[in-house]
DNA sequence: GATTTACGCCTTTTT
DNA sequence: GGCGTAAATC
């Protein structure tokens, strides 16, 4: 059977290369993940080479699995040996595991992650004696993660990148790694820097791995970043049989040190590869596909390519504004409810630039009995109890695993405290030795005090014991075991009894499953912790999941039937953050592509000039996402919301601004001159926009050009006369006087009595328990029957009295 | 040393 | 409105 017989022309072409680099550019939609799939499958039935000497790398655990089924189905199913599909993190895990001896750890390595990462930085500051204030560590773990993926080891830090702060970086840096090595642990950087680095030390073993792997292919090749390729590199040493495809339009991840130049500069690193591009979609409706092109045509980092369809047109594009972030979801919902109510089986999602917009739509999702699906709060292996757990399977795993280690030694508290582990965590640090073996010399020290020792010597027992019986236990045994003897279950329930404390030891319960799961599978311990390292929310999505909410970033390789991409405004996105030089914003830009190209056959792009961001009185209207006027406005309906009028009723157009995070932000007419003003209130100026004016919608003027100042490109939307200022001034000052908190009203008097029965918008129904004055408030006690006790500020709770 | 309360910050994106 | 850290209190 011919099983390249379902792809088109360049699909098989690239699926039938042989031997040789290769290029791959593919467009959204446009079946590379077939092309990989396909491809393999091709290499090991034409004998090409066997399945075991094929390795396709993708960047989540998601693109693996879904390779990796497309892939059995092609083959024979049953076959001995498969060939390797996984992360580039899993990979080198898998390589480190056996030759990481070879630098000189331990194969029981841990892997820190951002807690454990935070937890060294934030000590060491406390030890430098540094305000956290001056060096967060979150900015000093950025820092040092950049030098390592940029080859630049802690001595050269400061030299390297100077700056005020660059010589406690440089110094916070080499105690990091210092730290790193005594625990016997690798952060995610070193996962692959330390991969690099023993195929590099070590180059028969290089080109053993090398002639193993003879063919290798790469997904989402646009995303590598440099120890990735340098990672490729070596594996190529021995061939070059090197299939790479990527979309350099959906490069989204600079900000984790991706080089969108490793795809732009392939066939100058690869000489004699082959480019096939794929340009036909199959995915979205030919407006979708014309609206996305002309967005990100604005960007010039790009091959260029022109995906074209042969799916209908399909409908416009629906543009719409609200009054405010809730009105905004009561739009989407309803939208989502209509078409849910036509198909059943039409897979919805809602897509946003930061995590945080996403709780509106639960909310109301919630309120509306819409099931949903959430990715990106917090993962499985993320929650507190359930690191709590396998922070204790670490240290018998690894006893030098200090943060592992300093996670548990007083979880549950057994009297360990603060004052005590920080002298031994220093005293530890000094001489160099890992901090369980100084627990165990203080414990037998006379001179220690012995409260202290007796608390760590107990601790030890458990330790040993677990320890003693990890051999030949199965993992979830054993787990079992510490979770009794540390009798964790009654602390979460002491903790606080809430239905919330139901959920962690469900969740503790869920962790001993997935052990005995992993069991079952074969794994070993070290591979069934590797994968609570590296798993991650995006991994679970239900694929059945008719509504799903995710940020862009998480959505990129999925696709909906219908896509609402909301919060398109300015500082939001393009995010603030993002907008200081070009290259950012053509990131934002691919992002916005990315996030068009989700859409099968209907997409709506949404915005309100009044999101709240955080706390009341913040509330300054915002313009709409330049990203909006970068859409053909004969393909986008609704559009005319935010109409353009004539270019010179008012003087110059309004530069566009990043808008600014801590206080709003407004434009201040200062000498003539229109520059950033946070403080300026914007009903002292003449408005950056107009929408929702009522009657004569005008089509959008075609835009000519663009215009690079570095402001960005200057867009007409100026109100058209006076008369229309003033109803835009009148609407803002509704707007605006609406938008005060409820509080002014509530605390007037709500009627709140106790004993009264309430109904909360994510809480449910209750009866007040308590209502007391506190400040010029009151603070009620409710008890709900769903989520049981809760206290909450009345003027935020938004209580209805039933 | 542990528990409770207050405050300040938050909002990039994540293998 | 939530979360995490710092300060206050037992």
């Amino acid at each position: 059977m011919d099983i390249l017989a379902g792809l088109n022309p360049p699909q098989r072409e690239a699926a039938e290369h042989g031997e040789g680099p290769a290029l791959v550019l593919a467009g959204a939609g446009s079946g590379k993940t077939r092309v990989i799939a396909y491809r393999i499958a091709h290499l090991a039935q034409a004998g090409a080479a066997r399945p075991e000497n094929i390795l396709a790398v993708t960047f989540t655990n998601k693109a693996a699995k879904e390779m990796r089924e497309r892939v059995q189905k092609l083959l024979y199913a049953g076959r001995s040996a498969e060939p390797l599909i996984s992360t580039f993190h899993s990979f080198c895990v898998r390589l480190l595991r056996r030759e990481i001896h070879r630098l000189g750890y331990k194969r029981d390595f841990s892997i820190y992650d951002t807690d454990d990462q935070k937890r060294l930085v934030k000590q060491t500051l406390e030890e430098m004696k540094l305000d956290d204030d001056e060096l967060k560590p979150r900015e000093v773990l950025s820092r040092i993660s950049f030098a390592k993926n940029h080859g630049v080891p802690p001595d050269g830090y400061a030299t390297r990148f100077p700056s005020d702060t660059a010589q406690d970086v440089e110094y916070i840096y080499e105690r990091y790694e210092e730290r790193l090595h005594g625990s016997n642990s690798l952060d995610f950087d070193d996962l692959l820097l330390k991969s690099v680095a023993v195929l590099k030390n070590n180059p028969d073993l290089c080109k053993h791995y090398s002639n193993w792997y003879r063919y290798i292919l790469v997904d989402e090749y646009q995303d590598t970043n440099r120890p990735q390729y340098d990672l490729l590199r070596l594996l190529t040493t021995s061939h070059d049989n090197l299939f790479v495809v990527g979309d350099e339009d959906q490069s989204i991840y600079k900000f984790r040190g991706a080089d969108i130049g490793n795809i732009l500069k392939f066939e100058k690193d690869f000489p004699g590869a082959r480019v096939i591009r794929l340009e036909q979609n199959y995915r979205s409706c030919g407006t979708i596909l014309k609206v996305a092109g002309a967005v990100v045509a604005n960007n010039t980092e790009r091959k260029g390519k022109t995906l074209w369809t042969e799916n209908p047109e399909g409908e416009k594009v629906s543009c719409r504004r609200s009054d405010t972030a809730r009105d905004e979801a009561y739009m989407v919902v309803g939208h989502i409810r209509r078409t849910l109510e036509e198909n059943p089986d039409a897979r919805v999602a809602i897509l946003y630039r930061v995590g945080a917009l996403s709780r509106t739509f639960e909310d109301v999702l919630t309120q509306q009995g819409i099931p949903y699906a959430l990715v990106g709060s917090v993962a499985f292996f993320g929650r507190a109890e359930v690191k709590d757990i396998l922070a204790y399977l670490r240290v018998i795993f690894n006893p030098e695993d200090d943060a592992a280690l300093l996670r548990i030694v007083n979880t549950p508290p057994r009297g360990i405290g603060k004052t005590t582990i920080d002298a031994l965590t220093s005293e530890a640090i000094g001489k160099g030795v890992p901090l369980l073996r100084l627990l165990r010399e203080k414990a037998g020290d006379p001179q220690f005090p012995t409260r202290s020792a007796k608390a760590f010597q107990r601790f030890l027992e458990l330790v040993d014991k677990w320890t003693a019986a990890q051999e030949g236990t199965p993992v979830a045994n054993l787990l079992a075991t510490v979770i009794q003897d540390i009798r964790y279950k009654e602390m979460l329930q002491k903790e606080e009894s809430s239905p919330e404390t139901e959920n962690r030891i469900a969740n503790v319960e869920e962790l001993l499953q997935a052990a005995a799961e992993s069991e079952q599978r074969g794994e070993t311990v070290a591979e069934f912790l590797d994968r609570a390292s590296l798993s991650s929310e995006l991994d679970k999505l239900d694929p059945e999941a008719r509504v799903a909410l995710m940020t862009l970033h998480s959505a990129k390789g999925l696709e909906f039937d219908t896509v609402f991409l909301v919060g398109m405004e300015e500082g939001l996105f393009p995010h603030s953050r993002s907008s200081a030089s070009d290259a950012e914003l053509q990131e934002e830009r691919r992002l916005c592509y990315v996030g068009i190209t989700r859409a099968r056959t209907k997409l709506f792009v949404c915005w309100t000039p009044f999101r709240k961001t955080h706390g009341p009185g913040a509330g300054f209207p915002s313009r709409h996402s330049r990203f909006l006027d970068e859409m053909p406005g004969e393909l986008v309906e609704g559009l005319d919301a935010i109409a353009p009028g004539d270019e010179n009723v008012y003087g110059p157009p309004f530069p566009q601004r990043p808008m600014f995070t801590g206080g709003g932000y407004g434009y201040g007419q200062h000498g003539g001159e229109w520059r950033e003003d946070r403080h300026a209130d914007w009903r002292d100026r003449a408005p950056a926009h107009v929408h929702a004016v009522s009657g004569a919608p005008k089509p959008v003027p075609p835009r000519e050009g663009r215009d690079d100042a570095a402001t960005g490109a200057a867009t007409a939307n100026q109100p058209k006369s006076i008369a229309e200022l003033k109803s835009y001034l009148e609407k803002m000052q509704q707007a605006a006087a609406s938008y005060r908190p409820p509080a002014a009203k509530a605390a007037a008097d709500s009627g709140l009595r106790e004993g009264m029965r309430v109904r909360h918008d994510r809480f449910g129904d209750g009866i007040v328990l308590r209502r007391e004055r506190s400040g010029d408030d009151y603070k009620v006690t409710v008890t709900f029957s769903l989520v049981g006790k809760k206290t909450l500020v009345e003027k935020y709770a938004k209580l209805q009295k039933l």
